[in-house]
DNA sequence: GCTTTCTTTTAACAAATGGTAAAAAAGTAC
DNA sequence: GTACTTTTTTACCATTTGTTAAAAGAAAGC
């Protein structure tokens, strides 16, 4: 029986909630694993799933003239979908694939949508994760209007270095922005200048 | 009396209210008029509401080594807050200050936190339009890996042109992340390509 | 209206990043 | 283990954007 104690500890940092507001998700939770390269969304199908990272890495992209844009690469234990699908019920534009092996907890929308329906404080958990994943995004903005590659690329790896232990060097330049070749170029400097 | 039909109709197009939760929030409502230059949220001072702008362009700013960084130049007929301050009641950062003269209308953060408490169609209001503006975030990160400056800036004229009208050069370029040297030098070659 | 201040433009050079191509390295399949 | 595929690195040149400084233009104050 899983416990589902990173979830529990997820949403506890935004909204404290009762036994039986928990409880009420519990059914609704699956699991589902993906092998890496396997896709958690394919381009142009409807995203109906929220999914949580239990274990593995996703990356959200899309296909910018037959070039992939990595757009977001999860942190472990992160809430991922594409949302722009997810609240239109349109085909969605953005891929998530896995890149490492991955163990997910997901929730239906429409499982969702009831919870948020009954739960005012589910509701809330929902706007709450929202608007800190807002606060986030333009955080990111900031890094792309101040700073360099080379900094944006410090500072990631300062932030996630985990993540540079299980994803590809590509996939991590087309996040901050750049190619594969210049982020090569980057981390050369950047390894002289330390020793 | 004011009608709030702006505010309204921002409103419906992620929530339909009905009228016993619509009026729940006319008493939360104060209007206030900013001049231009005006600060809606000073450095250091926490947020304590949030505002539709009924009239008028507020940019959200903040001050980078002495540079001042515009990370935001709002539509008219949208919301603005300074998000990190107002959700963790700490001093903030960003700066929120009147681009022209402004006519706001304000709620106070505990009016609305009230507000979300009591209307579990209003919690659904806040995640609604959080989620909307976190996927209007997302797209202007997609904007900055993919994009040039360029391309950027023509982008902004076609969705924004009466920002144009009214936000000084200098802004649009900290906005698009780029100096005012190099927006004045795309504006130029982008007029001779046009002849 | 004149002066002062702020904004925008221009120019020349510097630095960062992209594009193309190919080699090297690492990973995968059989 | 070998062949094959994918990823990363290297190199060279092109393009974009930044930096510094100054001039031109526009707005604001008196």
């Amino acid at each position: 029986m899983e416990t589902y104690t990173e979830v529990r500890k997820f949403v506890s940092r935004f909204v404290i909630l009762n036994e039986e507001e928990w409880n009420a998700v519990l059914p609704l939770i699956k699991t589902r694993y993906l092998k890496k390269n396997d896709y958690f969304v394919r381009e142009g199908e409807v995203a109906k799933y929220i999914s949580f990272t239990e274990e593995g890495y996703l990356r959200v992209l899309y296909n910018h003239d037959g070039t992939e844009i990595t757009r977001d690469i999860s942190p472990l234990h992160s809430f991922v979908t594409a949302l722009p699908s997810f609240i239109s019920h349109k085909p969605s534009f953005e891929i998530i694939q896995a890149i490492t092996d991955c163990k997910l907890f997901i929730i239906y929308r429409d499982d969702l949508e009831n919870l948020y329906n009954h739960y005012i404080n589910w509701q809330k958990v929902g706007r709450r994760i929202m608007e800190e994943m807002f606060v986030e995004t333009q955080n990111r903005i900031y890094s792309f209007i101040t700073q360099s590659a080379e900094m944006r690329y410090k500072e990631m790896m300062n932030k996630f270095p985990d993540i540079f232990l299980h994803v590809p060097l590509q996939y991590i330049a087309s996040y901050l922005g750049i190619t594969s070749q210049s982020l090569s170029r980057l981390r050369k400097s950047i390894q002289f200048s330390e020793e």
